[in-house]
DNA sequence: TCGATTGATACCTTGACGGTATGACGTACT
DNA sequence: AGTACGTCATACCGTCAAGGTATCAATCGA
């Protein structure tokens, strides 16, 4: 035997009235029915919810318990649809959003600012994932935005361009380079020990590297795929590195970061990326909260 | 348009099965009608809550976020039942107990932990109230058991002793009597300075101490209502006052306690006390948790 | 003692729910 | 490619439960 949350609404209204009829005026009903629904709650409870004689009503003990639980069954099950709407409408709801380690720190922190301003109600879960990575995830609807490094498939991702900067060569403060009162080109570098980026784990960069600044790669010390990495090693004086221009945001100690001579300006780009095919019903509503940051 | 917890059961079945033919079975019920319930329940909430073709169920967002709602709804709902049986038997409830200051302090204590260990659901509130206080709280109902001093009327309440304890001298540890090496008389407070309880407040010590104690009050130079008062007054040398032995226990500094020879021994009573008419299902279990203590 | 108030009961009608039979549609296997 | 099967939706029917009206029973106050 189970209850109805009419017969919890009736004897909800019955506990707050105390009196059988106006609770029923009050759920527009009549009275007899009304006195059947608490009959019926009560036997399904087990107990006697509310003490009454031809004169007065009263809630037991038991009865005062079970109005407690009522209101907050009640109550949540008045509230249930508005919050299944806004879940449905993208207002409230999860985004998972992967980065690409170090070099996204600065346009993250506005990316989720934003995000929590414009979208209060939706909860954005953060995940540290290669480029390649992330178009798995995406794919596998395992994560809902990216923030990474082309070549996408356009027909599997849209994306946007969000940032361009420039290439800089990460030295040691104490590296005669320093000196250096115009941009690096590749000739400076012939003698240098190189950190360079890992062909696997850091593709964008290694290619990026390898077309902007034709060099012998046979002086490369250290092979690393993420830039924090980099400079540390930058740091203790074991060579010169590729980074980008955020990374001078780590503020690694020690370290120069000097122009480099490149065929194009600022040719590393960060790109924000989705899915094309997304039930994600909050992921349009990011993507407009963030088109401000888009190029 | 409102909703069912038939249908939330259904609803919660088929999200966890992703199956109404499951389902169905689950619910001992067949699967026409169980698709019915879930579309009933999808137009009440106003959102798509199952993604379904002819081949496969999923749950959209807004279910996902619904079935959250659900799964709460019906753990309140199927505990309820339970709770307040529990209330009604009086194995969970409140107690509302009330003592009298400083003098119950010893006994107290024993009763709050013996009632915690056999009725760990029973919450209880504490009020400090004098003797008169309380049998008026009784009888209103404002409170269920009472920790107080003689007399009750037995057409009202019911009570039983719980101890029993001698009346001290309370003098200051450089008082001439604390020489004595024999129960005070009432001769050898002719010429002391009295500090005294007040007949209104504290009737009870008041009664007690001049019927014990007889002896002429013009020595009296304060009139006091709680004991830790007294003996802050004792302790600053104003005076020597009747205590109760538990007075020890408040640990006030530089008193000492002389024994009184009294007609009876141990004659200061502190009763437990319950109301003849009460209808609260945890006062008969409370009371035999305290039977225990009672002589 | 009688009328008013209030919750309970009797009886009726309606509508909602579950069951059976069947349809529509898509998949998988031969 | 065709057919058999699996799966959710729809049509139709019977039953049962919920609400309405009329009335009863008990209590209180004048």
């Amino acid at each position: 035997m189970t209850y109805s949350l009419e017969q919890l609404r009736g004897f909800v209204a019955v506990a707050e009235e105390l009196h059988f009829g106006r609770a029923a005026v009050r759920l527009r009903m009549t009275q007899p029915p009304l006195s059947r629904q608490i009959q019926k709650l009560e036997a399904a409870v087990g107990v006697q919810l509310l003490e009454r004689d031809n004169r007065r009503v009263r809630l037991t003990p038991a009865g005062y318990a079970f109005l407690n639980e009522a209101r907050r069954i009640l109550a949540i099950a008045e509230a249930a649809p508005a919050l299944a709407k806004r879940v449905s409408s993208g207002m409230r709801g999860v985004i998972k959003l992967a980065f690409t380690s170090a070099s996204t720190f600065g346009i993250l922190g506005r990316i989720l600012d934003h995000l929590d301003l414009d979208l209060p109600e939706v909860h954005i879960e953060l995940f540290e994932m290669v480029t390649r990575e992330q178009l798995d995830a995406l794919t596998a609807g395992d994560i809902d935005l990216g923030l990474a490094r082309p070549p996408f498939d356009p027909e599997l991702f849209e994306s946007r361009l969000l940032h361009r900067e420039a290439l800089l060569l990460a030295v040691h403060e104490d590296h005669p380079l320093s000196e250096l009162r115009r941009p690096v080109v590749p000739a400076d570098l012939t003698r240098e020990p190189l950190i360079f980026h890992s062909q696997q784990k850091a593709r964008y960069f290694y290619d990026l590297v390898v077309s902007m600044v034709p060099l012998a790669q046979e002086r490369v010390i250290h092979t690393v795929s993420q830039v924090i990495t980099m400079l540390w090693l930058v740091s203790g004086g074991r060579g010169v590195a590729f980074v980008p221009e955020s990374a001078r945001l780590i503020g690694i100690p020690h370290v120069n970061y000097l122009p480099i001579a490149t065929p194009i300006v600022d040719p590393v780009e960060l790109h924000l990326l989705w899915p094309r095919r997304s039930d994600n019903p909050a992921l349009p509503r990011a993507i407009s909260a963030l088109s401000f940051l888009m190029h």
